[in-house]
DNA sequence: GAATACGTGGGGAAAAGTGGGGATAACTCG
DNA sequence: CGAGTTATCCCCACTTTTCCCCACGTATTC
């Protein structure tokens, strides 16, 4: 189960070191691809597959309603992109995705539960205050889900 | 079961030494997250495992497609760090940890029947300055609620 | 008042992250 | 098809962080 929250570099030559903790479940290959809220999203293979598949199914689901769902689904695929760790335990962003996610030298690597977000540091700090500061909602939201 | 009000230092190490009695619990390994009230929870292994398999049990669509959904997971998961004690009986918090509860070097441990939480000395002493203010009123609430 | 137990602090070895050089492979353009 | 250019990846070296271990101090107990 992947948890935590990471800063690290990216260097000139785009390469991101994944946490020592994170590598035994990317050995495998990953795939990064854009995530919501400008940050990207990094799956385990295991996971992309799984990923996928919900996906279309929640696609197929609501097209008859959703006009963009289709739009939302290509979203998701059309950035895709495989990765591998190099023997230093790094991956290498392409520049489209860098751009997407506004990623500077200093970028966090967060674990999800079955995925890796990556964020511009700057992005993630503001995020997270304003998630802090509506921590009363975040409290209501566990009551709703009866954790 | 984790009861009792322990006072410890954490060092400039951000290490923090677990009261004795508590170590048995945790020695398996522990989960330290952000709780409520600005203070932060640690579960064992077994508590955090459960609480892990309610967030897994909630719908993909529930967990992804709302955005306060995903503030929430950022918050729990992102939030949380697995620990384990050194042979001092010790944790090491992570510095986001230790700034979200505002920790300085003196903190309150104390047991909530199935977990610890960690506080800011001074912020504890206010908050159950208050609670004991107000503790009439809880008992009427215990009350309502036929406790 | 010595002895034990527990919390606290710091020094040093080992591991993890970072950055750059160079070899090999791939791609492009004449 | 071949030469030049670009990109990829491996390797080495350096820096920083982590964690293990030892030692000290205070408190408690017999």
């Amino acid at each position: 189960m992947l948890i935590g929250e990471y800063s690290h570099n990216l260097d000139d030559k785009g390469r991101l070191s994944i946490p020592k903790k994170f590598r035994p479940d990317l050995s495998e290959g990953a795939v990064v691809t854009k995530g919501l809220d400008n940050c990207l999203f990094v799956y385990t293979k295991d996971e992309w597959k799984k990923f996928t598949e919900k996906l279309s199914a929640l696609s197929f689901a609501q097209s008859f309603a959703q006009s963009n769902s289709r739009a939302f689904f290509r979203f998701m695929l059309a950035g895709a992109m495989d990765v591998s760790l190099d023997k230093q335990g790094r991956i290498i962003l392409p520049d489209y995705l860098r751009k997407f996610a506004k990623l500077n030298k200093s970028v966090v690597i967060a674990g999800l539960y079955n995925r890796l977000e990556l964020w511009d540091e700057k992005a993630w700090s503001q995020y997270k205050n304003k998630a802090e500061e509506e921590s009363n909602e975040i409290a209501e939201k566990m009551a709703d889900l009866g954790v």
